[in-house]
DNA sequence: CTGTATCCACTAAGATACTG
DNA sequence: CAGTATCTTAGTGGATACAG
C-alpha cells in the first residue's frame, strides 16, 4: 500500500500542448481482445441478452464477456437492463456514445481491410529478411 | 509445449462475412500502450534517432522501445536506417503505410478528445450507482 | 438464464546489467 | 549510441464450479 515507487505519468507526450497519453488510454480501453468484437455483437441497433452476445462473440469466457460489459457499461457506452422475471433476463444496448464510438471504429474497419494485405506482406518480407541475417547471432549461442 | 488446448479461434466473429476478427486483431497490434505514443513521435515526418524518440516517449523502457519498433518496423510501418559510424546511428522513419496508419489514427484521436469528458462523467456515475448496490453484498462477507 | 468466485497458465512489461 | 539478455513482478485471460 505504501506508494515506494511514485510514477510520475505527466508530461509522457510527444506533442506540446496535447494529451496524446490520453488517446493511448482511450485506444487501450477499447482496443483490448474483447471489446470491439462486443461492440460489434451490438452494433446492429438493438438490444441483446446476455447469452446471445455469448453466442454472436463466440469464443469468448463468461468471465471475459461480464468483465467486458461492465467495462463498457461503466464508461457509458453500453445500458443495461434487467427484467428481474424468471429466468432472468437482461439486455444490453449501445447507448448514444457507444453508437458515436462505433463510427471511428467503422472507420479503423475499413482502414484494416484495407491495408492488412499490405502488412502481412510486409511481415513476410521481414521474416524473410530475418532468415538471413538470424545465422550471424546464431553462432554466439554457446553455452554459458 | 503439449497442445493440450487447441482454441479453435474461427467463428469468432459477430457477422457473416465480415472479419471482425481482424479488426480486432489489428486494432489490438496498434492500439497498444506504446505503438500510438511510438507512431506520434515519428508523426511529423523527419527522420528520427533511438535515443530522440526514447526522449520524446517519456517512461518507455529500452526494452519496449525496441520491441515496439520492432513490431512496427515488421508490420512495414516504420522504416530502419543504420549506418554503421562511430558512435552508431540508426534513424527511424514512418513509411508510406505508416503515414497510412497516421490517417485513422488522428481520427480516434480526435474522437478520444471529443468524447473523453462523456465518458469520465458515465464512469463518475456508475462509481456512484456502485457504492449505492455495494453494501447489499458486504453483508455476505462472512469469513469462508 | 445470468452471472460470481477461485484457481492456474501465460504473457507483458519494468529494472538492471552488459555488449558492439 | 543503440541495442540485447536475463530476471522478476503484475496483469490478462481461460476453465471450472457454483449461486441467485
Amino acid at each position: 500500500m505504501g506508494n515506494t515507487n511514485k510514477v510520475v505519468r505527466e508530461t509522457a507526450c510527444a506533442k506540446p500542448s496535447s494529451h496524446c497519453r490520453e488517446v493511448a488510454d482511450t485506444l487501450a480501453r477499447i482496443g483490448d481482445k474483447w471489446t470491439v468484437m462486443v461492440v460489434a455483437a451490438l452494433s446492429a441497433g438493438e438490444a441483446v441478452r446476455y447469452n446471445e452476445i455469448s453466442r454472436r462473440v463466440d469464443g469468448i469466457s463468461q468471465r471475459m464477456l461480464t468483465l467486458t460489459l461492465k467495462g463498457l457499461e461503466r464508461d457509458g457506452f453500453v445500458s443495461r437492463t434487467m427484467y428481474p422475471t424468471i429466468p432472468p433476463r437482461v439486455d444490453y444496448e449501445l447507448t448514444d456514445l457507444g453508437k458515436e464510438l462505433v463510427v471511428p471504429l467503422r472507420a479503423l474497419y475499413a482502414w484494416a481491410e484495407a491495408y492488412r494485405p499490405a502488412i502481412l506482406a510486409a511481415r513476410e518480407e521481414f521474416a524473410k529478411r530475418e532468415e538471413i541475417e538470424a545465422p550471424r547471432r546464431a553462432a554466439f549461442t554457446a553455452p554459458k
